[in-house]
DNA sequence: AACTATTTATAAGA
DNA sequence: TTCTTATAAATAGTT
């Protein structure tokens, strides 16, 4: 297309093809948009002239990356570097343990058992069994602990009550000593309070805290 | 350049544009092998139509690898980078499901329950309850199919066993019968084989298969 | 960079 | 998809 039909084969004469090639570039450039909007494809194009000058078009409903990722997944050929592949490597060995430890889970749960034969069921059982005694065993010595300390508590709550009434005895004691006395007569009105606070003391109760909570 | 000017706007007729899209990729194609020959050019094209097909043109003389390392090089952009953290978050995503899982799987085993609470060792023991009764479920089901089997085979041997019988018992009469017609009398040496044959047939016993293997 | 003769690409039709 | 063909578009060589 031009005023002579060319061979294709490397354009000798450095001028020439210096125009060729951005006159050229230019028309690749523009046929990939028309492709882009006519045809709603995605395109990623990128030219370096022969002195190492880049230009880059990429359809704007995407990115290089984009199209770079779907090359991965669809070419099969990998485009990055040792380090990328060991990132990839170490995702799927880290998945496929998880894969097995999903089963193994589900398996302990009871769930797909179909699958399993005799033996693996023994096995499994057994597995499930020493869980089991292992649990009922924490279990138990959380209630001998609880029981151990509600009864300490309990004791300390006895020791508090005795403590409690006899100091309150003594003020009752001091009271009427006081009253005997004659000695700040002018407080007889609080007698009455003070014996209506008696009672009170007696309403001392153990109070258990929330083991379970605690724990 | 064809029967009509072309605005570059979407083609909406769905294969009107398929059909373009299929020219126009070859026509850019073509331009691209024919500028890295004519221009000395390097030239990396990917296309995707809008079905997500993928072509690919490289010139030969270079990689996409090439062309991308130099891209990464020229343009400043980072196309790894964003994979690469991709791919890292990936792994720590998966590896904290591994390390839950991991840990879910020792305490269902009864292991590193200490730092448990009294709620969460409950619901341990539910769960593995629930296992180990599927899973019995699971074992007795095959204990009643092995015994309905060993049954029916049991009933089979017997079947065969009085089979066989009768049939030997009529080969003695058969025997019986031609000696006292005097017929083949030269095979009378074969009478006592057949006798000690007889035994043998009590010998048949139920064989059964090793179930446990077979399920 | 613009011009233009010519080649090339391709739209539409078959 | 492929072929055909009229026409638009690209571009080689020129100015």
């Amino acid at each position: 297309m031009g005023r002579g039909k060319v061979e294709i084969k490397r354009i000798e004469n450095s001028s020439n093809r210096q125009v060729t090639y951005s006159k050229r570039r230019n028309g690749i450039i523009k046929k990939a948009k028309e492709i882009t909007v006519l045809c709603d494809a995605k395109v990623s194009l990128i030219i370096y002239s022969s002195s190492g000058k880049m230009v880059e078009y990429c359809s704007p409903s995407t990115t290089l990356t984009e199209i770079l990722d779907k090359y991965h997944g669809q070419s099969g050929k990998k485009l990055w570097d040792a380090k990328h592949e060991n990132l990839s490597n170490e995702v799927d060995r880290v998945k496929k343990d998880n894969d097995s430890m999903q089963v193994e889970l589900r398996h302990l749960k009871g769930e797909d058992i179909t699958s399993l034969n005799h033996v693996e069921l023994m096995a499994l059982e057994e597995a499930l069994e020493n869980g089991l005694t292992s649990i009922r065993d924490k279990q138990s010595k959380f209630v001998d602990m609880m029981r151990d300390n509600g009864k300490a508590l309990e004791d300390e709550n006895k020791r508090l009550t005795y403590e409690l009434q006899k100091q309150q005895e003594m003020k009752i004691k001091e009271n009427v000593r006081n009253m005997e006395n004659g000695y700040h007569q002018r407080q007889l009105g609080n007698y009455n309070n003070n014996q209506q606070q008696i009672p009170f003391a007696f309403r001392v109760q153990p109070i258990q805290p929330n083991l379970q909570e605690r724990i």
